[in-house]
DNA sequence: TTACCAAATGGAAATCATTTCTGTTTAGAG
DNA sequence: CTCTAAACAGAAATGATTTCCATTTGGTAA
């Protein structure tokens, strides 16, 4: 928790109840989180939690580099706490599709400036979704693995 | 044209009037379009053109793959023309940041299966964006290949 | 500690993208 | 040429996201 708040003071934004229970419920939950999965999480807990603050909120940490926006195929809206440490630079993610943990993948296979297809590469969205250390093993047998395989 | 048209009779879909201009427009344009740009575009020449409908068809459109629909961090929803042919596989797109022109990249470096980071891969979103052949020797100073690389 | 002010907050309301619905038209098979 | 499922237009509903504004608060400096 308090590397995230230095995070937070270090692009000089304030340390808030709010942005407290945000992180809080980001590193209890491991996954992969909503607006709306926040706001239902956090109702009741500290009152009342407005859409719209949330929404700030969730822009403010992911700019700090607190939490990073998961991509999807079809553009919805999700983030999850980021992995990287203070000041680390270019990274992607790959997110544990049975138990949603989140990994850090500092050197991708793609580099910027490398030659694809005919095309110099200038830059690279990438996510990786994959099954994490002990939940390929839990599932070890292939038709586990060909069925997680269809979930995307 | 007439191959798309193939895809769109492949798949059990009527080929109709407002779905043969979409195919045009795209095929005009090169580039992505997102559905407003899309209407904006074909309002007049058609009479009018609703965004249901254009919703409607940029999506049955991409099912039968002829357009795809573009990653981007912000989620936005952007179609561009699908390069892959006629009952190919799996397979990303590399996007030219100067003139928009779209790549086919059959073989990306992750495959699913491989391990990453003690994760094994199960799915993964890529998109690419650089310069073409001819764009990258248009603007071959360093100089201008340091700003465009800042617009990811 | 206290005062201060920029930043953060809450919540209503506005906005904007997207989907649903309904009645009408049309592509294309037979 | 007929017929039917699919496609169409457009109005309206929905739902996510942003804007706005009056109020509160974190954290710095006196």
């Amino acid at each position: 928790m308090e590397e995230h708040l230095e995070k937070l003071r270090a692009s000089g934004r304030k340390v808030t109840p709010r942005r407290k229970a945000i992180i809080q419920l980001f590193l209890q939950e491991q996954g992969d989180l909503s607006p709306q999965d926040v706001q239902e999480a956090l109702s009741g807990t500290t009152g009342q939690f407005g859409l719209p603050g949330i929404y700030r909120n969730l822009e403010i940490l992911t700019t700090c580099g607190i939490l990073f926006r998961v991509v999807t195929y079809g553009g919805e809206r999700r983030y999850a706490l980021c992995k990287a440490g203070h000041g680390e630079g270019h990274h992607h993610h790959i997110v544990c599709i049975a138990c949603r943990k989140v990994g850090k993948v500092s050197d991708c296979l793609y580099k910027d400036g490398m030659m694809v297809e005919g095309f110099r590469l200038v830059s690279h969205i990438v996510q990786l979704n994959g099954l994490c250390e002990s939940c390929a093993r839990e599932k070890n047998d292939l038709s586990a693995l060909q069925e997680l395989r269809q979930q995307g």
